[in-house]
DNA sequence: GTCTATACGCTGATAGAC
DNA sequence: GTCTATCAGCGTATAGAC
């Protein structure tokens, strides 16, 4: 059930439909807004198939961080693997999130506008996860090589992507109303070439 | 019952008692995870006062954002009282913010870590209260006087501001073990000199 | 204004037929 | 594996004494 690359809707198996509604509706009212009965209403399957397949509510949710974090992970791979700079990768992983935000606008709210922690117990922050820790590698590595200024590693990669996963926040808020990749360039300026 | 302010603990009034166990127990747990007798056991009064004094477990919860949200308003105001140019007036923001993540660690938790629309019905994000619109119109003046490189001011704004509100984020999540402000002079030089 | 006791709807979860 | 019917507990909110 390859969600980041989907491109067509197939008669998806059951596990896949009660993922996807349980996205949208988690994305939608939040988590805890809303009830098994819901998923199981918008998925057009009985409450058993729900407990059979994820063993509950938090189940669903732990299913559907795991799979999109790997569909994350496997976007940041593919960036790295045909670039050669650093700051070159920084900027095509912006603009890969920048393009989700407007195609996937769901997967990207699930995974970067939510707090996990609230309903995913024993689950490491979103950011120890190995996604995030790749982007870390990207910004060490581009320090090492002096193409980035030095510093902390948090702290330089919180400089270079914040503004960015900042953007993207304001984007699924429904306060900015133009797409994002029509702001990448300012962006990018503004990151390498400073703000004054 | 200024929050932002407090430097000592007198024997408060029943509705700040409420207030502030709310917002310890709404930050450590989440607002889903907190019931109306948890908050009432901590702030040892009655579940009938607090439906008396707030009519509810999301009235608490609206008038302890109204009541925050206030008193960060007047710390921007005070900022800007105290400074001239765009640049310091966004520098000393900054600086502001880090040392409350540090000495006020539930409320920065409570209005920047929190996603409001899941319980607050009604209210506009918090990106568009009126203390993030200042910052707004700081960054606004200061591109009109050539102090900021010219921009659509939410993109400049999330770029000024974005990498500093993800090291709060950061820090209040537990991931950085280090106090902002050893981090200020770092994260100034990334805002306007660029990463490169 | 404050408190205790209570009502009642909702929700997560299970049992058991098919 | 899928479904329906049902349960038990929690959590909000109210009623009414003090």
């Amino acid at each position: 059930m390859p969600y980041l690359n989907k491109t067509v809707s197939l008669p998806e198996p059951v596990d896949c439909r009660i993922l996807t509604a349980a996205l949208d509706l988690f994305v939608e009212h939040g988590f805890h807004n809303v009830s098994v009965h819901d998923v199981q209403k918008q998925a057009n399957v009985s409450i058993g198939s729900i407990y059979n397949h994820f063993g509950g509510k938090e189940g669903i949710a732990k299913a559907l961080y795991k799979h999109l974090l790997n569909e994350f992970q496997e976007m940041i791979d593919s960036v790295i693997s045909e670039t050669r700079s650093s700051r070159e990768c920084c900027n095509r992983i912006i603009a890969r999130l920048f393009e989700y935000t407007e195609t996937r606008r769901n997967i990207m709210a699930f995974l970067l506008h939510t707090k996990h922690r609230e309903f995913l117990s024993g689950e490491p922050p979103l950011c120890h996860s190995s996604p995030f820790a790749a982007m870390r590698k990207i910004v060490a590595d581009g320090m090492a090589a002096n193409e980035i200024r030095s510093g902390d590693p948090w702290v330089m990669t919180a400089s270079i992507f914040g503004g960015a996963i900042r953007l993207i926040h304001l984007r699924l808020d429904g306060v900015i109303d133009q797409p994002l990749p029509g702001y990448y360039q300012q962006v990018i300026d503004n990151i390498w070439k400073g703000m004054a």
